[in-house]
DNA sequence: AAAGATACGGACCGTCGGTCCGCTTTGCAA
DNA sequence: TTGCAAAGCGGACCGACGGTCCGTATCTTT
């Protein structure tokens, strides 16, 4: 019924802006003096076109993040193990949470950008809650864990954008010892005594 | 030699842009929508007075988070067990995120608006400076404990205000189910297994 | 080809953090 | 007490940014 596709100069200019929002954001200092003029500007469009396109300022940090996320997501949802489906909860929280510090490592800016979007929890984003439930889920599979939801949040934060920048931008920390701390860390919470550094 | 005392009207205006600042963040919804001239204007002083007091608006927040947090920050610093100094360690650090969390929940709104300050990462405040400091050590002087470093990051990454509000705001989790879940969570990382619900 | 729908783009708007500067208050000293 | 810097005040003012509007250009359909 409704559902009509969009004319062919949309859909340019969309995939235009997410193109030139991308790496303006990689290359900038902060994801806060991106401007969307700036964004326009570089994708050669105008103003109006953004906010036609993508809503408002997060509509657009969403889409484009939602895009980069992708591959992950599909490797997560249909994939081989250790993301996919198939591996038994003990390994694939682990191989989780890896694939997602690596991913905001290489994405700093840009999951800056989605996380401090000012009043907008990030709570709030279905890309969050998504990725909780599947955590809840498995993590409930597990044995002696008194609370798969505030656990499964509890891990996610440890892999929150502005620690990851925090730790790996200004603090200079190398990207296999953030791994290897994390790593250590969800073997902590899930009572995985023997695990080290692969 | 220099340090000299400020002007009486200027004490006495500092205080009454606190005090405003402060019912002004508890009663909004959101911090974002108190603006530097709402709260000159609750405080009966000219916006150009709240810039000299404070700087901007990040050092009006801080200063307000400070004056909020200091009786805690004296009972951690120099008061009776459990938050003390005098008290073991495996039983502290669970005390002091115990805490943190109350004060979060009891400021809820304050937090938020500190952490939620945009550019500002929330890792750069003194406050978090003395919180991760101290719970490093504290950790470091645990067994079995690989990162002490990451492990207090990662445990003060659970207090996170807007993680507390929306479990408690949004999600309407019960204040002492909350507690109970952090310091299952805590007990979980400390590897102290025995520990249940008071 | 013609018409109707869809999208374009940049001038425009309201708001907010922050600055500036002529005026008032305060505190010190004579 | 009176005089007088210096410190502080406050609100008009500024630049920037997110977001809107609408006359115009482009696409799609018949």
């Amino acid at each position: 019924m409704p559902e009509r596709k969009p004319r062919k100069d949309a859909t340019r200019n969309r995939a235009a802006a997410l193109a030139a929002a991308d790496t303006l954001f990689a290359d900038s200092r902060s994801p806060e003096d991106v401007t969307m003029a700036d964004i326009a500007d570089a994708a050669g469009v105008g103003k109006g076109t953004l906010f036609r396109a993508f809503g408002d300022r997060t509509g657009l940090i969403r889409a484009l993040y939602g895009t980069r996320l992708e591959p992950l997501a599909a490797a997560v949802e249909s994939g081989p193990p250790p993301l996919g489906p198939a591996t038994p909860p003990a390994e694939r929280v682990p191989a989780l949470l890896d694939a997602l510090l690596c991913f905001k490592l290489d994405n700093r800016h840009l999951a800056l950008a989605l996380e401090g979007t000012g009043a907008d929890s990030p709570y709030r984003t279905d890309h969050y809650e998504q990725w909780h439930t599947l955590l809840r889920d498995l993590l409930h599979r597990l044995p002696d864990l008194a609370d798969p939801g505030f656990t499964a949040h509890a891990l996610l934060a440890a892999t929150r954008a502005d620690l990851v920048e925090h730790l790996a931008g200004e603090r200079q920390t190398p990207r296999e010892d953030l791994r290897a701390q994390l790593a250590a860390f969800t073997a902590r919470v899930l009572g995985t005594p023997g695990t080290t550094t692969p």
